[in-house]
RNA sequence: GGAGAGGUAGCGAAGUUGGCCGUAACGCGCUCGACUCGAAAUCGAGUUAUCGGUUAGUCCCGGUACGUGGGUUCGAAUCCCACCCUCUCCGCCA
């Protein structure tokens, strides 16, 4: 959520920032509705201090065994008007209400403009992409060939993006869970948290994802219930409506969870394979850092994502997401891509986020400054950390040999009993 | 699922025949000050959030908030209804 002052005194720069997003807004509606609401609220709370003063003078009537009949009846006109200002500010508030929510965040103005993936700059690579004495097979080729990644019968028991791991491939994915977690717990100071991975609508409203983007979730019938589509959700609103010490601050949380996501919209785009698939595993990191601070903490959490693809060897580079393709909550994205070999691509693996107060505002997170004074929002980060599926595809690709096995990096050996290469027997 | 108890400031807790009881008794914690060489102890003072008006900002004025949402009433922490959550016991269960 915006800070409504910003929209109140500088409806021009939302305006403009909004537009560079590709998403136009009428604030001018805002600013009719703001008025109205404004105005009623004071008309309503005019007349509730007049009940107020004119309850207190019947209770001294009453006190003194007074009458005050005629006290009581020129209340019936003041709670009428209450009662219809009320009914009124409750439908121009829903209509703020709603009009806010549905707003992105502002791009920092850091953030490059652009319109869509194709203006995204690079600003990092690291890592040579593998040279190949014979064509590279995609993931999934490998992962069937292995006996690892089983398609078929992960659609026969859910339907289409959906997989079932065998054997070393399941192994793998526990690795990498561990893997990932133990980096996070032991070298980048994260504290391990194990969520609900079903949240209530208020939770899911406080990140974002609702209401606008309903249609992406999965939920449970006749329950107020969503599956998450990624650790963020539960991470980031966990402190929602409580005032925190600024000496707690930075809050730096890391939980792996499956996340489950619609995918509406993305039929026919990464049909086969690792890539989209309705439930996945992610480890996830989150931040909650001082206002000052949210861009150097943006800096270091998309440092710990890299960190871990240096240490799997995976060739990577950085994009920072430009206006035109952030995500509804961010300020500022950059993208880790991986390359795939068999796609002879990269590919998205890990999106970094600085949400600046947006998320903070929605589920109410505040800090109170060190030295007293009014609470503030902070700010939340969120980064994938990494999902596991996608790396595990990554491994698969660029690990791969010419016989179909797949070397694993150094790195993952002790988490795999010592395994070095995948083959199909194991 | 059944029975009972409860939800009031950072924590504990008082307030239920409706009316100076909401900055909210009392205690703890925290902050500042006094005392002290220093500390403890003691004494004193301070310590909710939010919205609207006003403001450069503070102050100030007013509204709201006693789990949530409704209702009754001139007036609700207090009475009524629904729901949520916590605890205890019973049942069931990985």
């Amino acid at each position: 959520m915006l800070d409504i002052k910003i929209l109140r005194h500088d409806a021009e720069r939302v305006r403009k920032a909004l537009e560079a997003r590709g998403s136009r807004v009428d604030t001018a509606v805002f600013a009719r509705l703001d008025e109205k609401r404004r105005a009623l609220i004071a008309a309503s709370e005019e007349l509730r201090r007049e009940r107020n003063a004119v309850s207190a003078e019947v209770a001294a009537r009453k006190r003194r065994s007074d009458d005050a009949a005629d006290l009581i009846e020129r209340m019936a006109s003041v709670n009428a008007g209450i009662r219809e200002l009320e009914r009124d500010l409750d439908a121009v508030q829903g209509e703020v209400d709603a009009w806010m929510l549905e707003i992105p965040n502002l791009p920092h103005e850091s953030v490059p403009v652009g319109k869509d993936e194709n203006d995204n700059p690079e600003v990092a690579r690291n890592g040579k992409p593998p040279v190949f004495t014979f064509t590279p097979k995609e993931h999934w080729e490998l992962g069937e060939g292995l006996g690892g990644l089983d398609f078929q019968r992960g659609a026969k028991l859910a339907g289409s993006r959906f997989v079932l791991y065998r054997a070393w491939a399941a192994r793998l994915e526990r690795a990498l869970v561990n893997f990932f977690l133990d980096v996070h717990t032991r070298e980048h100071g994260y504290t391990e948290i194990l969520p609900p991975l079903l949240v209530n609508s208020k939770t899911m409203t406080g990140t974002g994802n609702l209401p606008k983007f309903a249609e992406d979730l999965f939920r449970i019938t006749d329950w107020d219930y969503w599956l998450i589509p990624t650790a963020e959700v539960p991470l980031t609103t966990m402190y929602a409506g409580e005032i925190l010490d600024e000496t707690m601050l930075p809050l730096a949380f890391t939980a792996q969870t499956p996340c489950f996501r619609s995918e509406a919209g993305s039929h026919g785009k990464d049909t086969r394979g690792l890539i989209r698939m309705h439930q996945f595993t992610k480890v996830e990191m989150v931040r909650c850092v001082h206002p000052d601070r949210s861009f150097e903490e943006l800096e270091l959490m998309r440092g710990h994502a890299e960190d871990l693809l240096r240490r799997l060897e995976l060739p990577y580079r950085v994009i920072v997401l430009c206006t035109g393709d952030m995500g509804f909550a961010a300020t500022k994205t950059y993208d880790l891509e991986v390359w795939l070999p068999g796609q002879n691509c990269y590919r998205e693996i890990s999106s970094c986020s600085n949400c600046g107060d947006f998320q903070a505002r929605r589920a109410d997170l505040r800090f109170r400054p060190a030295g007293g004074g009014k609470p503030e929002y902070l700010h939340t980060l969120n980064g994938s950390g990494l999902p596991v599926g996608r790396t595990l595809a990554a491994l698969l690709e660029n690990g791969q040999q010419e016989d179909g096995s797949v070397r694993l990096p150094e790195a993952l050996h002790p988490y795999m009993d010592g395994l070095t290469v995948l083959r199909r027997d194991v």
